[in-house]
RNA sequence: GCCGCCGUGGCGGAAUGGUAGACGCUGCGGAUUUAAAAUCCGUUGACUUCACGGUCGUGGGGGUUCGAGUCCCCCCGGCGGUACCA
């Protein structure tokens, strides 16, 4: 008996095929080794960006990516590709362990418990994993691998000759001493400014630091001693191989503007009365002309040499004064030039002017040198600078084509804004006359011959902070004996955390592991190092686990490796010119400079150790719009605007959902979510239903006998199901789910018209719709009689000749004005189609009068005459 | 400020340079029903006309074209990212 509330009785089939799918393990994928691996068979690999398994479970934006991914996956599938489409879960990390600290309960069993809750949900939307490759970052054995591809980045130096990775024994072979090899490891130890925060109790990464703020948490500057990944090596391959990939531009920008390459020189400066000389880095060697001071960032290590003394105060206090800002203060209220002089002078090398030598805020430790030659007349932070402090402003750059105005001394000068763009030198020397660009490489020529610079290439990247101090994260497979670290031996991995009852912040810097003093001290005087990884670690390479996830001998098998990259080259399709392993990879652009770029790093480094035979991970990747709720607003506990697909599944099904999350609009774009819209989705579904089964009298559902075992004898019925067919294919391939739900509604509503439906076409039909909505068409196919699955048919074939019309409707404008509609043979010629229009009324109201210039005919569509 | 994305009916959105508004939602009308829900059929951009029809219409202004939502130039508005990177 079914449930006379819903339309169609989804409470009932969907659980019973989720569970049969299961059961069955109808989505396994079989992978190299696999008894019933076929190699010949082409591979698809399609993912998703794993879920943090967040206390709050699924919301409606993690089943939109995931429906798209398992309509492409389940479409391949029957387009004969073996599918690889894997879940996980991205389980260690801050979140996790502020949630437990919150409910008070250790990080293990909430995170067992929210994975449990994930998986529920997810498997209550039949999607097509294959869930014997389930992994979650926070299992022993990945932790394993986690943690050998860290001894990796730990074995290996950045070869400048070579461009590319290399294990440092090639150094210590070449004896190399201790420090020297530690020195260019691609996981490092240093002593940095770093970014802490006392509530979250650790240290973060540049590129988090926006996030935890935004969520209320203090973050500070300090110097800490912290392990980094030397990711600044690949900052130019990092660029230069987003071109091979099939990312949306923007994403690639960021990416880009995110490495932040700037071309340019250091150029060094004389100090007066010392024999060092100081270096900065510009872009614009050009202007070097019009430097009037030089600017120094407060915490620059020869502040303290070159400062006189009668600066000194009052130097000392502007750095201390800078030292407590956070960065708040200096990013938002703080757009006012500070500064302080410090008594010395440099010395221009291209006209030996003296230039005061000055501390100031706006100039970044951590960027280049650390300090910059200002030239206040062609740059906005200069020009301000200069303002404030009546320094000297002096034009060495003209706009192009003006008339020559020559400027000795700027201070009297009423320039209003500084001239930034690029021009023609004066005031210049022997750049006068030069284009900037011409005037950039000569100066650079003649600081090089004159040994007072260099060409150089900089960029915004810095390397990647990769400690924590926190708990829930893996630890670094490393002991310290008198001062030197050094990788604990492969066959004691995975080395994981020691129990621990209290894992609160404690507000130092000292990492929580440290308190765990059994673990931490070993025999013979070693430590333990007591920090851990971040969670971005086990996101590097869960894409790579997937393809081969319970090998306890290897992080991936070679055969495994070559299969899913396409790399095999002796079946599937011919080796494409992909360089990335994952096909398609659907997620949220929040990952365009943290993840995204992180992984890329990993996976370089992996091949150039040889561990990976291609350079990138992600061949295409396409970002799923934000869902926001019925008001317009991103969705928030607080607005109370939040959708829980829980809601959703148990109100109208899981199809449903699955539809109304494509059928929304287009997966790249933001949209609000609007209930009524998945009330329409599933009327729909409804009506599939009842194309058919009917209720019978006593309220069971039967098979309608307008299903019959015919030839289809409506042509246009006919038309309609192949066209169908043929554009949900092509718009799966284009990603266009919403046009091909539009047009199954369509089709839905013939056979609806129709008082014949043919078994084959509708069987057709089902098959199309099936990777939308997995359970109703099995259902559906299983009460027509079918004996086999739909998930394991072939994706029907249109027939063209079923999609011809013989007669089609001729749009006549004339001058560009629609004025009628003709039915005219689909191959008219012109002067047949001309003769049909100009016999109309309505067109000859238009033409009389005037003569015919021109006519426009498009075969079978359209004619234009011009009058 | 800079970078990116986006502006189409009451709403979500369709439209290889060729019928603007497919499909869905909402509203309205009808059928069915004792009645309602559900379902089915029709209708639903604005203005105008008794009607046939006509005029206008894709944020605004120009341009290219036989023809522009679509291509080019300028401007306006919204959303997102980023911010002293020399």
């Amino acid at each position: 008996m079914s449930d006379p509330r819903k339309p169609f009785p989804f409470s009932e089939f969907e659980p019973a095929w989720q569970a049969r799918w299961e059961a069955e393990k109808t989505f396994r994928t079989p992978g190299p080794g696999d008894a019933d691996f076929d190699p010949a068979k082409p591979k698809y690999y399609v993912l998703d960006m794993f879920p943090y398994p967040s206390g709050a479970g699924l919301h409606v934006g993690h089943p939109e990516g995931y429906t798209a991914t398992d309509i492409i996956g389940r479409y391949k599938r029957m387009r004969g590709f073996n599918v690889l489409h894997p879940m996980g879960y991205d389980s260690f990390g801050l979140p996790a362990e502020q949630y437990a600290i919150k409910t008070g309960q250790h990080p293990a069993i909430t995170t067992a418990a929210n994975i449990t809750n994930f998986r529920r949900q997810l498997k209550a939307l039949g999607f097509a994993y294959d869930w014997d490759r389930e992994l979650a970052t926070t299992d022993p054995q990945y932790v394993r691998w986690t943690q050998w591809i860290f001894l990796q980045l730990y074995g290996s130096y950045y070869c400048e000759v070579d461009g590319k990775a290399k294990p440092v024994g090639e150094l210590e072979a070449q004896r190399w001493s201790r420090e020297q090899v530690d020195g260019v490891r691609l996981a490092y130890v240093a002593d940095t400014p770093v970014w802490w925060s006392p509530d979250l109790g650790t240290v973060l990464a540049n590129e988090e630091v926006e996030e935890w703020k935004s969520k209320g948490h203090t973050v500070e500057r300090r110097p800490l001693r912290q392990w980094m990944l030397r990711i600044t090596k690949y900052a130019q391959r990092l660029i230069d191989e987003l071109d091979t990939l099939d990312w949306p531009e923007g994403i690639k920008l960021l990416q880009k503007n995110w490495i932040g390459r700037s071309e340019g020189s250091i150029v060094s400066f004389k100090i007066v009365d010392f024999t060092s000389a100081i270096e900065v880095f510009t872009t614009r060697p050009d202007t070097l002309f019009g430097s009037t001071y030089v600017v120094m960032a407060p915490e620059h290590p020869f502040v303290a040499q070159i400062t006189t003394s009668e600066q000194q105060s009052k130097v000392e206090v502007y750095q201390k004064a800078c030292a407590s800002k956070s960065d708040m203060d200096r990013g938002d209220l703080n757009k006012d030039k500070s500064g302080v002089f410090t008594g010395a002078f440099a010395i221009n090398p291209v006209n030996d002017h003296l230039l005061p030598i000055w501390i100031a805020d706006y100039v970044m430790m951590s960027y280049g040198t650390g300090a910059i030659m200002a030239v206040p007349a062609h740059d906005e932070r200069d020009f301000e600078f200069a303002q404030r402090f009546e320094l000297p402003i002096v034009q060495v750059v003209e706009r192009l084509g003006a008339t020559p105005t020559i400027l000795e001394n700027a201070g009297a000068t009423p320039t209003l804004l500084a001239f930034c763009e690029p021009g023609v030198a004066v005031n210049s020397g022997f750049l006068d006359g030069l284009t900037t660009a011409a005037a950039k490489a000569t100066m650079i020529d003649w600081l090089e011959s004159n040994d007072f610079g260099r060409r150089r290439i900089q960029y915004k990247l810095r390397d990647w902070l990769f400690s924590r101090q926190r708990y829930w994260g893996e630890p670094f497979p490393i002991v310290w004996i008198d001062g030197h670290h050094q990788a604990i031996p492969e066959s004691e991995l995975p080395l994981l955390a020691p129990p621990l009852d209290d894992y609160k912040p404690s507000g130092t810097p000292e990492p929580l592991l440290s308190k765990a003093r059994e673990w931490v001290e070993l025999p013979d005087g070693f430590l333990r190092e007591t920090n851990t990884m971040p969670q971005w670690a086990g996101s590097c390479w869960y894409y790579l686990r997937y393809c081969d996830p319970s090998n306890v001998g290897r992080f991936i098998s070679h055969e495994a490796e070559a299969y899913w990259t396409g790399q095999n080259g002796t079946s599937g399709p011919p080796v494409s010119s992909a360089v990335g392993m994952v096909d398609l990879y659907v997620g949220g652009t929040e990952h365009a400079v943290l993840h995204l770029l992180y992984a890329r790093f990993w996976h370089k480094v992996l091949f150039d150790l040889g561990h990976v035979t291609t350079p990138e991970p992600f061949q295409k990747l396409v970002n799923q719009g934000l869902i926001l709720g019925e008001d317009g607003q991103k969705m928030s506990k607080s607005r109370g605007n939040v959708v829980n697909p829980d809601d959703v599944v148990s109100e109208y099904g899981a199809d449903a959902l699955r539809l109304y999350e494509m059928f929304m609009g287009p997966l790249e774009q933001v949209k609000p979510w609007i209930m009524q819209g998945v009330e329409g989705v599933s009327r729909f579904l409804a009506r599939v239903w009842r194309v058919a089964l009917e209720l019978d009298p006593d309220g069971a559902w039967q098979v309608s006998n307008k299903i019959v075992d015919i030839a289809c004898a409506d042509k246009d019925l006919r038309r309609v199901v192949h066209e169908t067919i043929r554009k949900v294919g092509d718009d799966i391939e284009k990603l266009s789910f919403n046009t091909a739900i539009s047009q199954m509604m369509i089709c839905t509503n013939a056979f609806t018209q129709a008082t014949v439906v043919p078994r084959a076409e509708f069987t057709q039909f089902l098959t199309a719709l099936n990777p939308f909505a997995p359970h109703l068409t099995e259902e559906i196919h299983r009460r027509l009689g079918g004996t086999t699955m739909l998930s394991e048919t072939a994706w029907p074939i249109y027939d063209p000749a079923a999609l011809v019309r013989h007669e089609v409707e001729l749009i006549i404008q004339v001058n560009g004005k629609l004025r009628e509609r003709l039915l005219i043979a689909k191959d008219a010629d012109e002067a047949t189609a001309t003769a049909a229009a100009l016999a109309c009324a309505k067109v000859r109201e238009h033409t009389d009068g005037k003569s015919i210039r021109k006519i426009v005919y498009i075969q079978g569509k359209l004619l234009n005459i011009v009058a």
